[in-house]
DNA sequence: ATAATAAAAGATAAAAATATCTTTTATTTT
DNA sequence: AAAATAAAAGATATTTTTATCTTTTATTAT
């Protein structure tokens, strides 16, 4: 469904959002190990994420990832939109570059169901909003 | 959402299912040029698909790809399964091998919804389903 | 039997995704 | 100012996926 790149990127996002409170930072190292990524694949990640303004970063001491109340409204669609682009939303799950309303595959109008369905779920669900049932251990983030 | 091959594999079946009437059999170029995918690779592909019994073949003269009614009732899950596995219908959505009901990662539930959804769409749709409305011109499996 | 046909199988190549390692740059602390 | 820290950037490696090319095998028609 999504790239790994894309996987390591939402459950970091959602990992950031829980841990950097008060203007705490986090480094790549804390990241990666909070769940479970190589440490510098998720380096890469986080720069791409921090470049498209998803969350914050400052080098140096004391330095790393954190968010502000911006990133925190950010949704799941925009952390895959960034990392793996729209073609999961938009694109023909065929592949067909050409099918459209006007021209559709076999299962243009069923996909397109399943697919709004998981737009909407990844867009009405914000970055931020796992904090407590992380915090209480009802959801996880990694393997233990 | 699927890999190339499996995109190819869809199209692919669905065009035999039409095209093989009545014992015709469709060579692997014919079969590559009706639904635009690179000839080479489409011969893997259907070696894969006859191997694993979604298709039939036979080789030399008027050897080909056809299928029975047999053929004709597998549904578009059975394809994706044989070339994707089932992954993309039991595997978690950001790719946590311990993420389950118990162990939930932050979107198992609604992803869980998606997931089933797509799986009984596919699970659904046979193969064959799609004979005439492919020869009406109301949907399309390449291009042009 | 021989030649022709077409899938099956195998080998190779190219591209993309994933992963790792090294160097550079910015920032902070001493 | 110098040292330490941590992200940014760049280079390299590995793996997987996608694609192509060649040889072999099975079948049919002559």
């Amino acid at each position: 469904m999504f790239s790994k790149a894309c996987e390591y990127s939402i459950r970091a996002t959602i990992f950031i959002a829980q841990k950097s409170k008060d203007g705490d930072r986090l480094s790549i190292k804390e990241i990666a190990n909070g769940v479970d990524s190589p440490e510098h694949f998720m380096g890469k990640i986080l720069t791409e994420l921090s470049r498209k303004g998803l969350v914050l970063s400052v080098k140096g001491p004391h330095g790393g990832f954190f968010m502000d109340e911006k990133c925190l409204k950010h949704t799941l669609a925009d952390v895959v939109t960034a990392i793996d682009g729209n073609q999961l939303f938009t694109g023909c799950g065929l592949g067909l570059k050409s099918c459209n309303e006007h021209k559709p595959c076999p299962i243009h109008d069923e996909f397109k169901i399943v697919r709004t369905k998981l737009k909407s779920l990844l867009e009405t669900t914000r970055i931020g909003e796992f904090n407590e049932s992380l915090e209480k251990g009802l959801v996880f983030l990694k393997r233990n």
